[in-house]
DNA sequence: TTCGCCAATTCCGATTTCGTCATTTTCGAG
DNA sequence: CTCGAAAATGACGAAATCGGAATTGGCGAA
């Protein structure tokens, strides 16, 4: 069982969503400018939004993507004003992954001499 | 002629963030788990990618689904949500200043190397 | 030049979503 | 209980993406 498969994560915050904003599945559908029945089909998890009706739910419920995706989590982290992050998306693939096991290591590190 | 069209900007974007991650199609490919004839459609403009591969290409290079898809600019590039990140939610101060100074080494490399 | 390799692109049948519509089910109000 | 709105479901061809294989395009070495 995937708990955290996007597949399943999108139907259910794409339905929370919608009632957040208080619209029913044709008035989302209107303003995202498609069938009723394909707001429905997402929720239910029959289908999966194509790239443009994905963009196009994402702009009429005014929330991220990565959101709806479930890519990230009710707390919206922001980031990029930190130069630390500015670097990282910098980085090669390569150096990436060096960096990500050097942090590791200073987050263990950290983690045993607090306790 | 919009050029603003997320359409058309995805593809750049695709392109630009994998060459500056350095890697081919291929490499993107494997690590996203699909094709590299996709991600050659995909940087083309041929194919726009389907719901589960436009997340795998955003896990692949790290940046948001709204970055790729041009919802946002570059300044909001990165989700901030793997292990990467989280890490460094728990560093010290002092291990931060360290690893800020790391990065920032790793990324001028990889800009020298680059250009 | 020719060869060989590698990156990128293009071709092909299979699969999926598309829009549109009709029908059925669910459920709360009266 | 009946009524009506909202949602779920299914069907249909058209259009798009899918994975995998074959092809093309450069470019350095022999």
């Amino acid at each position: 069982m995937k708990k955290n498969d996007p597949t399943e994560i999108f139907p259910s915050r794409l339905r929370s969503t919608r009632e957040k904003r208080a619209l029913n599945q044709a008035e989302l559908a209107k303003r995202a400018g498609l069938q009723a029945s394909a707001v429905s089909h997402f929720e239910t998890g029959t289908r999966k939004p194509s790239f443009d009706n994905l963009r196009r739910l994402a702009d009429a419920l005014d929330v991220t993507t990565d959101y709806l995706i479930g890519r990230v989590g009710d707390n919206q982290v922001s980031v990029g004003h930190d130069q630390l992050y500015r670097n990282i998306g910098n980085l090669t693939a390569e150096d990436r992954d060096f960096a990500e096991s050097f942090i590791k290591l200073l987050a263990q590190k950290s983690k045993k001499h607090r306790q």
